[in-house]
Parts: structure tokens; C-alpha cells; sequence
DNA sequence: TCTCAATGTAAC
DNA sequence: TTACATTGAGAT
């Protein structure tokens, strides 16, 4: 055996290790190839490549034999040696599948299709006509549009639109006999092809496309920059004083409409003068999936003609492919794209930044849980490219950093031209009762409140005179807080933990109050026998009305509501902000989304309605989100040339955040939210990792994490060292305890930031002895989650 | 004793 | 993730 070479490869599937193959010839670290594995071919992405020597042999495994790769995909390497290198560092930290992180960084590349097809017989196609029979009406239900009689459904298809047949029909008929696959295989109803091995989809070149594109786009001239204010010059200045030898990312603290925007543009101005060699140099935008409407890479795209590439999360994937490849090869100077952007191939980056910073959609949460901003750190240093975060309202995460020297601190206190901050009132709550809300009754039940309801006031006049006078403006409503909790009227507070200052959950189905950090609980009925005298009110449940009472008080107006619930698609939203910003809409009503970076200058008000209810969620990070979005909200008003006003209700005026807020001082809340996360250890003072199960049967889960606990304790008696100093909390059930038909369950493994280490090495523990009592049970760990419920 | 489905585990 | 072995319940 000459020349053989041994090869690494993390297999694109759930396990935690990358294999090892052999191979005739050397394969460049990075490459797609089809590997062997158990009794198919399943694709991956080779990490290491060396010759194969005999005393290599001996550190591998000996009951296995090598297996030779069957195909090797590129010619060259899809994933850079700087992305390879962080794909592997992202699956250590995040404690995710190796596999699994470089698919999600090189979308379309390495997902697969099964070819095992089920196709009807021409019996089967006789049959499907005689609805009394039924198999007739099964097969009907399932081959549903002429295209799956013709080609046939994938057999992964095929057997869960079965599955909805026979639950569609469980509760109307009571058949006697309901055929299972292999009555129809047996009958010739259906012919089911096997061939298991995955294809990769077929992703065309997409040379052709681009050069139509880029001269058309070439034929827009280059427009003038905007003169910047001294503030942005000075930014400007400064950052791009590191841009050749970058040692510490930046981060750029502007209040809302300072034109953080402008700078950006100008340090990628810089950037493109800058021509060191023959390689153009390249930046990356990172912004909040919901800012990437065209609207907003409009700019981007008028400065930069035929420069610009944008990837967002509604494309085809052969549309992102070819986005990415621009980027890949060359051939544009600037990709502007949402999280997942963070992975994209460059030629020569030198420059990233991360708009709105704070934006909790960097945050992916299911699968892969990484946080961009944290990985475009990283990818700045190991590219060697400069890192620029901005916000008007940094994450703790930053501002820490920012603080302790990490980072470097820029700042811009000024709106530029003429626009000045709004104008801030505060509608005080405190006569309004609770918009809609359960009381606690005598007994320790929940029974519902009277629910008078309509818009403060203040509110309703100042919408009036918008309307008047032909002006717009954006209503904030918190559509329901993700969790209850218990509202003390006499305190003006919640209920909430002693030990740590946050809000008790309110568990319904339980009836009982939880703090979240410490396992502290406490029966609604022993609480209403503590405090037999005091009314205490369930929040939580929203106050989805406010919309309808919205429309109701001016029906002239034109309202459009938009939350998640109405505009899922990325698209629908867009289309709905470029019909507000061509003023064919008065009034936006919705949740958080609409505070997000936007820039309308014909708004005039902005409202945020019900602070509290947001204030009081079980979370550490509550105090810090409601922050940013009163100020991102206010933000949202008096942008052009009118003075805007920010109206903001709230039944606890005085609070401290809620007046550093509207007073635009972040350095107030920020030190005092600082001061708390310190003395509870929270981040960025401490470190969380969050592990959840979920399982559609709930009593398997619970006898799951009863066998988890009992590793947990035996670990922990046996490792001192990982029982000291680390705290585990649960497996508790989350306030939502079932989503998308599976039951769920936390564990919550933190400490403070210098036992971090112990705490990884605790959980990859945990994770390793995980009982795998059946494969309904699921696992996903959250490191650094962005929120614990 | 055979068959089918549910459960568990390995994959280089 | 998928495939295969093992196990256990029910059918012949």
C-alpha cells in the first residue's frame, strides 16, 4: 500500500466525533467528500490529511478498518483553513456535532436528498379512484397533486403524509382495518424504489448569471458620500487607524440616528482605497435578519455599485450560492448578510462589522446555537480582519468588554443634521387597571379580572393629532410576555425572587411560582396564605386587544398589524415597511420587530405600550432588552425634519431604568445593570449552559432526566472538583412547557466566569453519560443562552 | 416457532 | 442520521 494517506472527516450527522479514512491520494483540509459510513454514504468535510505511516497506525482505534473514501466532491476546498479552523473551534465551544456546524456553515453544499422514491402502481392508480375502499381514499390523501403520481413521493414524505391520514381520520371514522406500508406493498398498491444513498443536490454555476448582473448594476454612477459630522470623521479616523494591523475589535456606541450607517460606509471607503496587493479587500456587514430589506442595502448598493452581494434568509438556496460565490471569488468588495453571513467564503476579508450589535437575532436557537456576533470576534482574529460592532444600546457582553480594555470604546452622542432626540412623555399606568390579567382568589386559584380596557389618554390625543396631521406612527405592542408572573399592586412590583431579584414564573398548569436561577418555588395557595390580604394579579397573558381597540377608537386610520404571527415570511414584512415608508399606511401596530433599526423619517410618534408586563419576564436580561427597546423605539420618532415624541406606559414611572431610558443615558443603566449582574454572577460576570431535552412522550422524558440527575449527582460525588462552585438547577419544566408537540425540559449548569472551564468539562461529562433511553429523546445544548426559559 | 415492531447502539 | 441487532409481544 504506497502512498496512502490517512484522512479525517467530520461526517455531516449528529455525532460528536470525526472519523478516520484512508485514501490514495492527499485531500486538501476542507473539502467535501463521500465518505463510507455504516451501510451508506454520507457526506463530510475532511479536517486533517496526512501521509499514512505505520506509526500513525497505532494510535488509532484497532477494532476498526480503515475504509477508503468513495468520492472526494471538490477540486478545491470549500471552507477556507481560517473557516475550517473556526468550525472547529465553534464545535468545541458550542459542544455541537463537527459535522453538523460545517453544514450549517456552508448551507445547500452539504445537505443531501434521499433517492428511496414510492411510486403508485398502475393498480394503485386504480384503486385511488374507488373511494369506498380504504386504501383508495389513503392513497387519494397521500399522492394529493399529479406531480406525486408521477414521480413518486421520497419515502421519508410518503410515510408521514400516511401518518396524517391515519390521525385525520382516528376521531370521524372507526375503521376496522387501516393498511400499514406493507399491506399496500403487498396488495401492488405502491412500489417502493430502494436506492439509500444521499445525492448532493446539483448546484449550477453561477458564472453566466453574475455578469449580466454586474453590468447592469455598473451602469449606476458612483454618488457623492455624505459630508460626515466631526463625531463620524473622528470614528471614522480612529477605527481606521487599526484597519491594517488590527488588534482588538471595536465597539461603536451611537445614540439612534447618529448615522452609524455613514461611518460604516466610509470605513469601507477606506478599506477599497487601501489596495496592499492585488487582492481586493472585503467587508462583511452583519445585520439583523429583519433590517435586510432592500430598502436598506439600497445604500450599501448605491455607493458601491457592483460591489455589493447580499444574502438573506428568504433566498433560494441557489440564489445565496451565487451571492456567496461573488464573495468567494473576488469579485465583490462587500457582503451584507443576516447571522448566517458570518460563515460566508471571502476572498480577502478584512473587515466585519456587526450593525446593532445588541440585536438578539444574531442568536441562532435551534441546532447549532451560535451567536454571530461572538463568532465574527473570532473570525476576526483568526482572518486577521477588523472587527466593528455598533448599537446605540451594546449587549452587557460588549460593553463589558468594552470597559474592561478587550475592546475598544468609540463613541457618537449626536444626532446628525437636523433631527433631535424625541420628545418623551410618560403615560402613567397606575389608574389603568391591568389590561388583561387573572386575580388570585382566596383560595389560590386564578379567576379572571375584570378587564375594562382602552388606550390611555394621552395616547389616543396624540394619535389624533398624527392622523391630523398626515404624520406616522409606530405602536409597540407586547403581544404576551413568554411567561406569567404575579403582579403585586401594592408593591407596584412583581413577585419575585429574594435571593435573585428576578421575577417569579408563574407555572399554570401547576400552580405555582419558580425562580428560575436558584429552584426557589412556592404554591400559589401557600403564597395566598401568607399574604391572605393581598391582591396579587397574573400577568402574562398579553394584551393582544390593544390592536383591535386600536382600529376600533379610528376607524379612518390606516392600520396594519405586524407580528410574527401575521407576516411570517421575511418578505411579507419587507413588502409591509416599503408600503409604510411610501406612507400608503398611517399607523404600524406590532411587537419588538418594529423597533429594529428602520428609518422612516415621517414618523413622528412612537408608543410603547405596557412596559411593565415586558420588564417583569423571569430573566436576568429583561431589564437589559426592555432597555434597548424604549430606546430603539424612541429611536424609531422625529428621524426627518419634524420633531418626533416617544410616549412610553408605564405603571412604575420611577423605576431607575425606565428614567435612565428616557433620558437617553445608557452609562446610567448600564452601571447599575452591570452592579447586578455582578453580585448574582450572572453574564458576562458568569457563564450559563443550558441543556434541553424534549421528547413527545412525557413520561419517558421524565424518566430520562430522572436517570440524568442521578449521573449529575454521581459525577459530581466523584469529581469534587465539578461540584464546587458549579451550579445545576433543573431538570425543570419551562413555563412553555410543550412546543411543536414535544414536551420540554432544562437543565441549567452555570458559575462564575473563572470556574468556566470546570463547567464545560461538567457538562461534555453530562452530555457523554446521557441516557439515550429511546429516539424520541432529544438533546440540545444552549452555551451562552440569550434567554433561560 | 415465527413475525413484526419497538428499542438500543455503532458508525472509522 | 441510518441500519442493523436485540428483545419482547403476539400470531400461527
Amino acid at each position: 500500500m504506497a502512498d496512502q494517506f490517512l484522512i479525517e472527516v467530520a461526517i455531516s450527522c449528529p455525532v460528536t466525533q470525526t472519523f478516520s479514512y484512508q485514501y490514495h491520494a492527499p485531500v486538501q483540509a476542507g473539502s467535501r467528500v463521500r465518505a463510507p459510513f455504516g451501510s451508506r454514504f454520507m457526506p463530510g468535510i475532511v479536517t486533517d490529511c496526512r501521509p499514512y505511516s505505520a506509526s500513525l497506525k497505532k494510535h488509532l482505534p484497532e477494532k476498526y478498518k480503515l475504509k477508503p473514501i468513495h468520492e472526494v466532491i471538490d477540486s478545491e476546498p470549500i471552507l477556507s483553513p481560517a473557516l475550517l479552523e473556526l468550525g472547529t473551534w465553534l464545535a468545541q465551544y458550542y459542544m455541537h456535532p463537527p459535522g453538523e456546524v460545517f453544514r450549517a456553515m456552508t448551507p445547500a453544499a452539504l445537505s443531501y436528498r434521499k433517492t428511496g422514491r414510492v411510486r403508485l402502481t398502475d393498480k394503485g392508480q386504480q384503486v385511488m379512484q374507488d373511494q369506498a375502499l380504504i386504501e383508495g381514499r389513503l392513497l387519494t390523501f397521500v399522492f394529493q397533486n399529479r406531480q406525486a403520481i408521477e414521480k413518486g413521493l421520497s419515502s421519508t414524505t410518503f410515510r408521514k403524509k400516511c401518518l396524517d391520514y391515519k390521525k385525520s381520520i382516528q376521531d370521524t371514522e372507526k375503521e376496522s382495518f387501516f393498511p400499514e406500508n406493507q399491506d399496500l406493498i403487498r396488495a401492488n398498491l405502491i412500489q417502493e424504489e430502494k436506492s439509500k444513498n444521499p445525492v448532493f443536490r446539483q448546484i449550477k454555476d453561477p458564472e453566466s448569471q453574475n455578469q449580466e448582473k454586474k453590468q447592469k448594476s455598473q451602469a449606476v454612477h458612483d454618488l457623492p458620500s455624505r459630508p460626515l459630522s466631526s463625531e463620524q470623521l473622528h470614528v471614522v479616523k480612529t477605527i481606521s487607524r487599526e484597519m491594517k494591523a488590527p488588534s482588538r475589535p471595536f465597539l461603536l456606541r451611537g445614540v439612534t440616528g447618529s448615522g452609524k450607517t455613514e461611518v460604516w460606509l466610509s470605513l469601507i471607503r477606506i478599506l477599497r482605497q487601501d489596495t496592499d496587493n492585488q487582492k481586493k479587500q472585503q467587508a462583511l456587514v452583519l445585520v439583523p435578519e429583519i433590517s435586510l430589506t432592500p430598502q436598506a442595502t439600497r445604500i450599501f448598493k448605491e455607493r458601491f455599485p457592483g460591489e455589493v452581494a447580499v444574502v438573506h434568509s428568504g433566498m433560494s438556496d441557489q440564489k445565496r450560492w451565487e451571492q456567496l460565490e461573488l464573495a468567494r471569488a473576488g469579485k465583490v468588495t462587500i457582503l451584507i448578510g443576516p447571522r448566517s453571513a458570518i460563515f460566508a467564503p471571502f476572498n480577502k476579508l478584512k473587515l466585519i462589522i456587526v450593525d446593532e450589535e445588541h440585536d438578539n437575532s444574531y442568536k441562532q436557537h435551534q441546532g447549532f446555537r451560535y451567536h454571530a456576533r461572538d463568532v465574527a470576534v473570532l473570525r476576526g482574529r483568526l482572518e486577521k480582519a477588523l472587527v466593528v460592532m455598533g448599537s446605540a444600546t451594546p449587549s452587557m457582553e460588549s460593553w463589558f468588554n468594552a470597559q474592561n480594555g478587550r475592546y475598544h470604546l468609540c463613541e457618537m452622542t449626536k444626532r446628525v443634521g437636523t433631527f433631535c432626540l424625541p420628545e418623551v412623555s410618560l403615560v402613567s399606568g397606575q389608574n389603568i387597571p391591568p389590561s388583561v390579567g387573572q386575580w388570585i382568589n382566596r383560595e389560590g386559584d386564578l379567576s379572571p379580572s375584570p378587564e375594562p380596557e382602552s388606550l390611555p389618554l394621552e395616547i389616543k390625543e396624540a394619535i389624533r393629532q398624527i392622523l391630523q396631521q398626515k404624520e406616522q406612527a409606530i405602536i409597540l405592542v407586547n403581544k404576551r410576555g413568554y411567561a406569567g408572573y404575579l403582579f403585586d399592586p401594592a408593591k407596584k412590583a412583581p413577585v419575585s425572587c429574594e435571593a435573585c431579584s428576578v421575577s417569579l414564573t408563574l407555572h399554570k398548569n401547576r400552580m405555582m411560582l419558580m425562580c428560575h436561577h436558584c429552584g426557589f418555588r412556592i404554591s400559589l395557595k401557600t403564597l395566598r396564605e401568607k399574604f391572605p390580604d393581598r391582591p396579587l394579579i397574573a400577568m402574562g397573558q398579553g394584551s393582544q386587544k390593544t390592536e383591535a381597540i386600536l382600529q376600533e377608537t379610528f376607524p379612518a386610520a390606516r392600520i396594519v398589524r405586524v407580528d410574527s404571527d401575521t407576516t411570517t415570511k421575511s418578505d411579507a414584512i419587507a413588502g409591509i415597511l416599503e408600503q409604510f415608508r411610501d406612507k400608503q399606511i398611517d399607523i404600524l401596530a406590532g411587537t419588538q420587530m418594529l423597533a429594529k433599526g428602520h428609518d422612516f423619517p415621517e414618523v413622528t410618534l412612537s408608543v410603547l405600550l405596557d412596559t411593565d408586563q415586558m420588564l417583569n419576564l423571569p430573566d436576568f436580561r429583561s431589564g437589559e432588552r426592555v432597555f434597548q427597546l424604549i430606546v430603539q423605539t424612541a429611536g424609531r420618532s422625529g428621524r426627518g425634519q419634524k420633531p418626533g415624541r416617544f410616549l412610553l406606559e408605564t405603571r412604575e414611572p420611577q423605576q431607575e431604568l425606565i428614567q435612565a431610558a428616557i433620558q437617553h443615558d445608557f452609562v446610567r443603566f448600564a452601571d447599575k445593570e452591570l452592579l447586578f449582574r455582578k453580585t448574582h454572577e450572572y453574564p458576562p460576570y458568569g457563564k450559563i449552559i443550558l441543556f434541553e431535552l424534549s421528547a413527545t412522550d412525557p413520561g419517558k422524558l421524565d424518566a430520562t432526566c430522572a436517570k440524568l440527575t442521578q449521573n449529575i449527582r454521581e459525577i459530581r460525588s466523584q469529581r469534587s472538583d465539578l461540584s464546587y462552585k458549579l451550579r445545576v438547577l433543573g431538570p425543570y419544566p419551562p413555563p412553555i412547557e410543550r412546543v411543536s408537540k414535544r414536551y420540554r425540559r432544562l437543565i441549567l449548569f452555570s458559575s462564575a466566569l473563572p470556574d468556566y472551564k470546570k463547567l464545560r468539562e461538567l457538562c461534555a461529562l453530562v452530555r457523554d453519560q446521557m441516557p439515550r433511553a429511546s429516539s424520541d429523546i432529544r438533546l440540545s445544548i444552549d452555551v451562552d443562552p440569550q434567554s433561560l426559559i
